[in-house]
DNA sequence: GGTGCTATCGTACTTAGTACGACCTGGCTG
DNA sequence: CAGCCAGGTCGTACTAAGTACGATAGCACC
């Protein structure tokens, strides 16, 4: 009766972890509990921490799936080819994970697959020939686009698309009147067919390349009160 | 016994919103409890439920105030030195409030600051000739830069310079032989002297403010396949 | 002085994370 | 083969949090 019951397989910790981001992708991390993970993987609660301490380390597992899942830049094209790749990929899993943007940038010891993940892109950026001040700046900047659009793209109501006239229709009972500059936006532009908040993804990353590009070309990141490293 | 007792005026919601931001910055988000609020106010609990219908709701506040700190886009200035200076006082008033970027973009139903906010900051691009597709863009891009870079600089262990040590201390430990590249940015860079995360801000918001400015001139931002509004 | 409203609170229910130690079983040892 | 050990599973229970429900106390006004 205590044994593995011949219908599941003994838990292991990759089991819960998968089995936890499958949960969380399925009823959001808002409503992601121990209790229900124990339900999910038909074990009662307590089992789970035969495999992992605590809550926060499964998190913490549950975040290095996710970086694990996200392409690396590949190392055959140039540099802006390459992110653009990584970039991209990331944007997918992340809308697969949506409870993950704010967990990525929050755990602190991160797990192997985030760390190769890291390395792979700051390895990218070096083989392209950008200067350490550079990569640290390029990296800092195609991040923070990415985990903001994401963030951003997560908590949009419906998924992006036309579904936002549930909170357009807030407003709008709020007295738009009051907000010309957001009744135009909104009725002018996000309500008109055709609109996605997602093709801002691309236009935003070329933007950052290209721009990326040009400073690499010009070295103007390096200050001029700071020693030039490299 | 139950009178306001004279040490203390009655409560009210705005008492109970800036309360609850003094706290969250105080405790942090996570610590942030009713009951603690309820402490740090000086009354029980359900007290509070007077004046708020419940956590969710208080969250929505604390947002809305944060919004009305951020300095609006001056309108006497060209459009790139109005949003720099809106994005500007935006990180600065993310920095004192660190449990806010994760929230500001999740809340649905905005507050009247928000809304006041979002309209500002629309206008601005609008009046600065942009075209609805570019002001969407531009929009887009802008602020996942912002609270992507707010939410990394939030969770920066210590602050962002050089106490860096302690999460370089761990992968250290764990082998940064596997990373080359993590190493070098670590030991070149990171740990320099100098070295300061926030740097990539001014840096970023540059970069994507040129490309913006760019992008308006060359109109390269309409699509083919799309009908060009305005 | 009664009547009712408003701000405050006491109590208690529900859900969550998880400490502690019991149990059961399979395999190894003697 | 009997007994023992170790690992996997779970029952129970404690703590903390959000909050529903209804009580209470002071005050305004009739």
């Amino acid at each position: 009766m205590m044994t593995t019951d011949l219908h599941r397989p003994t838990l292991s910790r990759v089991r819960v972890l998968t089995g936890a981001v499958a949960l969380a992708d399925e009823i959001g991390i808002e409503d992601f509990t121990i209790r229900r993970l124990a339900a999910a993987l038909d074990v009662k609660p307590m089992t789970i921490y035969h495999y992992v301490a605590s809550k926060e380390r499964i998190l913490d597992g549950m975040v290095d799936i996710v970086f694990s899942e996200i392409a690396l830049p590949p190392d055959d094209v140039e540099w802006q080819s390459a992110i653009r790749v990584r970039c991209r990929s990331a944007r997918d899993i992340l809308r697969r994970h949506p409870w993950a943007p704010p967990l990525m940038e929050s755990r602190l010891d991160p797990g192997p697959a985030t760390l190769r993940h890291h390395d792979a892109v700051l390895g990218c950026l070096r083989r392209g020939g950008l200067s350490l001040q550079l990569t640290a700046h390029a990296y800092a900047i195609i991040d923070s686009f990415l985990y903001g659009f994401a963030l951003e793209e997560a908590n949009l109501p419906g998924g992006g698309s036309g579904e936002i006239v549930e909170v357009a229709g807030d407003m709008i009972r709020e007295g738009l009147a009051d907000y010309p500059y957001l009744a135009e936006f909104t009725t002018e532009h996000v309500l008109r067919p055709g609109y996605d908040f997602g093709d801002s993804f691309d236009f935003g990353l070329d933007l950052i390349i290209d721009g990326l590009v040009r400073a690499a070309v010009s070295g103007s990141h390096d200050r001029h009160d700071q020693i030039v490293d490299r």
